[in-house]
Formats: structure tokens, sequence, C-alpha cells
RNA sequence: UCCGAAGUAGCUCAGUGGUAGAGCAGGCGGCUGUUAACCGCCGGGUCGUAGGUUCAAUCCCUACCUUCGGAGCCA
């Protein structure tokens, strides 16, 4: 069995030991001295390994001194302290087996140096080789770890929403159809609409822009839950922070307020850094070295920074009062744009901020409705940065205030039927948020474009792998 | 979708109205317990696509395609 480099540089296997690694080559130095280096990698860990190659190896002429970056290898031999600097242990090889050449290393894409990020996504099967790609990767499933540790942790339970749904009353945004009628020749109702009823599912379907409202229906039962799973817009957005497939992390608690909410928010965004910094301290300090200086500062301030809070109505009179020159002008009822946010976070409080209580015409139709009736238990979490990072509400409970918000935004009742269900049996205040992990990873590391930081991004016009 | 920028060797880029160069990569050789090493030599490009202007276009003009950045939408 071999052993993961990971392993071995973190002093798992003793010096003297003998050893089999297999991964793949990152560089290869001849010395005349009569032996090579080969740095090999697999993946475990940021660091490569460094094989040294006598050349009294058999295979030494024919493939030793034949190898290129790409190639895959199989190394036996003994863990020996290095004697040259760089790295405390090498592996001191006994054999060194090719196990896959690379066919013709004058084109293979991956070459010992630095690619820009936009080279990279045109060969993203290759990509994940290099250094940053690699390290974008263990961030992210340690963070998608940490995130369904925390929830564990505190008794929540994961569920499963649907990706594909009929109800067409989620609200946000322009959703992919999902269908299996010839599109070449669409089945049609006397009067000369596409007759869905002969459609897979018997009704129009579609994939979800959101699992908030299916996850409400299993918290009015378990209390504690969230959804993590892929969510999907077929907006035309050509940003570097916009996917049309991407990941959502949407908890929801029940017999709680919009204070409970913001709690939980701060509690979860805290713990999924601290455990990131904890697990990743290699590939933050590659992405602090190479991507962004600021990023392990700017994370390690969110875990020690107690968030404060701040109505809506007093950001908007911070922002009046204050000196700055905004694109967009401040008025009360405006939404707060992205130039707003980051004066809040970053010049006002000087550390993450839950924004809350926001006028309800700017909102969703299900947060709820505040004593007032002008503003709506909404809240933006806003960290230094970046900006909004959370955004979250505590639901409307009450069923005719839901049905009156519902005709409010000219939407139709009868297409909620049972989310409505809800607030009639057994309703409880309840609250929630959504996080965009894709954007939790690029806030993370530094990372600019969201197309970076999935493995296989979707976007307009872009699905080649 | 709108605004702006860019597409020249495998990669990153320079350049000129008279059909092009560098660094890295690759091949060969030299050198070294090396560290995306270093030194020398060599091969490699219908200059995004299609039209147009011109004696002549990679360079000027138009359209299109692609990519990037910003905006909108938002996570």
């Amino acid at each position: 069995m071999a052993s993961r480099i990971a392993s071995i540089l973190a002093g798992g296997e003793p010096v003297g030991s003998k050893v089999t690694i297999e991964g793949w080559i990152r560089t290869r130095r001849d010395s005349k001295a009569g032996l090579s280096f080969l740095a090999v990698h697999d993946g475990s860990c940021h660091d490569a390994l460094q094989v040294v190659a006598p050349a009294e190896l058999a295979n030494y002429a024919s493939d030793i001194q034949r190898i290129t970056t790409g190639c895959s290898v199989r190394c036996i031999g003994e863990l020996v302290q290095s004697q040259g600097k760089g790295q405390s242990v090498e592996l001191r090889a006994d054999s060194v087996e090719v196990v896959g050449w690379v066919d013709d290393p004058d084109t293979y894409p991956m070459q010992p140096k630095r690619h820009t990020m936009e080279y990279l996504r045109e060969v993203a099967h290759l990509r994940v080789r290099t250094n940053i790609v690699g390290a974008i990767t263990r961030v992210r499933h340690s963070l998608a770890q940490a995130v369904h540790r925390f929830f564990h942790e505190r008794g929540f339970f994961w569920i499963h929403t649907p990706i594909i749904t009929a109800s067409d009353a989620e609200g946000a945004g322009q959703m992919f159809r999902v269908s299996t009628l010839d599109l070449a020749n669409l089945p049609k109702t006397p009067d000369g609409k596409i007759d869905w009823d002969k459609d897979f599912f018997g009704k129009e379907a579609r994939l979800t822009v959101s699992g908030q409202l299916n996850v409400e229906t299993y918290c009015l039962a378990l209390s504690k839950v969230y959804t993590f799973g892929p969510t999907f817009r077929a907006e035309n957005s050509n940003t570097r922070r916009h996917l049309a497939e991407f990941w959502m992390i949407e908890p929801e608690i029940a017999f709680a307020d919009l204070a409970a909410d913001a709690q939980l928010a701060e509690d979860f965004l805290k713990f999924i850094f601290k455990e990131l910094l904890r697990e990743r301290a290699d590939d933050m300090a590659f992405f602090e070295k190479f991507v962004d200086p600021e990023c392990v500062k700017r994370l390690t301030s969110m875990v020690e920074t107690k968030f404060e809070r701040m109505d809506y109505s007093d950001a908007i009179k911070t922002l009046q009062s204050s000196k700055e020159k905004f694109e967009y002008p401040v008025t009360w009822g405006i939404d707060l744009q992205s130039e707003h946010e980051r004066f809040l976070t970053e010049k006002v409080v000087k550390g993450p901020v839950a924004v809350i209580n926001y006028p309800k015409d700017i909102k969703a139709f299900y947060m709820r409705l505040n004593a007032d009736e002008k503003t709506v238990a909404a809240m933006d979490v806003l960290a230094p940065g970046i900006g909004e990072i959370i955004g979250g509400s505590q639901r409307e409970e009450r069923l005719e205030v839901l049905d009156r918000r519902i005709e409010e935004m000219k939407l139709h009742a009868a297409d909620y039927w049972w989310y409505r269900d809800l607030r009639r049996y057994g309703t409880v205040p309840h609250a929630g948020f959504g996080l965009g992990f894709e954007r939790a990873i690029q806030y993370a590391t530094g990372v600019e474009n969201i197309r970076d930081v999935i493995p296989f991004p979707r976007a307009p016009r872009q699905a080649e792998f």
C-alpha cells in the first residue's frame, strides 16, 4: 500500500522506513553527480515529495531521464533526511516505475510555471494538477466538511431538498426547464399551447433555484435542519461572482426569531473559517503568498471579532451623514449597493456586521412583517473585503399576513398551497439564511473568479467539461 | 443583456502598412545535491474568423466568434 505524501511530510513515517508513493511528476531535475530529483505530488497535501533517483537504477537512462511534467509514477525507497535545503525528508528511490507517460510533452497543457486562471479554465480536466487548483480543491473540501460538522454537532439534520421542482413558486430568477418532450415536435393542446400534461411530470418542471421553501417543511417537524446542495440559475450573468450551477447552504431553525438567526450566522461563519485555518494551513499559506496577502488575516479577524448588529434605518442615516461620495445616492427604501455595504463594514464598523430590518418592498414575500408594517425581519451579514456574505430572514408564520404579502406582490396564493399549509397546521416562528458556497470559498482564498473555485464551472456558453 | 478591453509560437507577451521576435516550455549537448535551477544550440506561428480599403494587411475599417473586466441580476 502506498503512503500518502501528506502523512510522510507530517512525520507519519519514521526516517529510515521503506515507503511507496504514487503520484504525478511536477518537475524533474538531473544532476550529473549521478542522480535525478523528482518532485512528486499525490494531491494529499500542498507540497510535493522530493524523490532522489540514483543513476544506478536499471531504468535510469531508459525511463527516469525521459520523465516529464505530468507523468504518473510509483516510487519505492527509503525515507531519508534531505541533504539539500527546501525539504526535511526525501525518498531515496530503490525503484521508480513510470505508470503513465505523457504522450507529447511539447503540448502537455500543464507546465511547471505560472499559468493564467483563464488558460487553466480551458483545460479544466487537467488544471487540478496545478498547485493553485489543488489548493482550492482541498479548501473546498475542508469547508464542506466543516459545514456538515457545524450543523451535525448542533443537532441539525441535513435535508436533501429536490433538484427538480414543478412548483414554479420559488420566485428567484430565471429557471432551467426540465423536460423529456421532443423539442422538434411539441405536443399541443386544442388551443395551440404546449400540452405539458404530456411531459414527464405532467406539468412544467424546472431546476431548483433554492431549497428554502422545501426545507421549511422539514424545519416544522425536525426543528433544526439545513440544505447543502446544487442550485441553478438560468440568468445570463457574465460576472466573476455568478454561476449557472452553484452550491448553496440554507439552514432553517424553528421557534426562532431574527436575533437567533443572526447569532447562528455568526457562529456558523466563525466555525467554518476557524476549521479551515486549522486544517489547511498549508494551502492557506500558499494563497497568502501567491493570491491574496490579506486572506489569512481576514479570516483570523472574522473568527475573533464579535459581529455587530445594525438596523437598516440606522445604516441609512449613517451613510447619509458620512462624507463619503457614493455613486448611488442613499435614501430610505433603497437596496444597499455593494459600495454602501463595503463602507459600512470596512469604514464604519470595521468588522462583520448584520444589517437587519429592511424595507419590505425590496425583500421577498416570505419575510416576516415587522410591527411597523414598513420593514421585514430580514438580515444581510456584511464582511470587510466582500460586502454581503449571508442573506437571511425570519419567515412570516402568520397565514393572514403571508396571504396579504403574496397578494401585494401579485403572486398567486394557490401556487403556494403546501407552503401555506405550514401556517395552518401548527405554525411556529422560524428563521433561516442562505450562503453561496463558492462565494465563501472566494472569500476565504481571495480567488477572484468564481469559475475557479468549482471543479467544472457552468455559466452562459460554458459547459465543456 | 449593456459598457469597456483583448485575441500574435504549447504558455506569457513584445512588435511593424512590405507575410514576425523574446522569455518559459519541448528536443539535443554541457554543468551542478538540485529546488518553476543554470549555460549553449535546434525545431516550432496560414498573427481569432469572414469580408472590405490598399500595389501590398498581422497592423487600417466592418461584422461575427471567443475571453477578460465593470454594470444589471443575485448567491
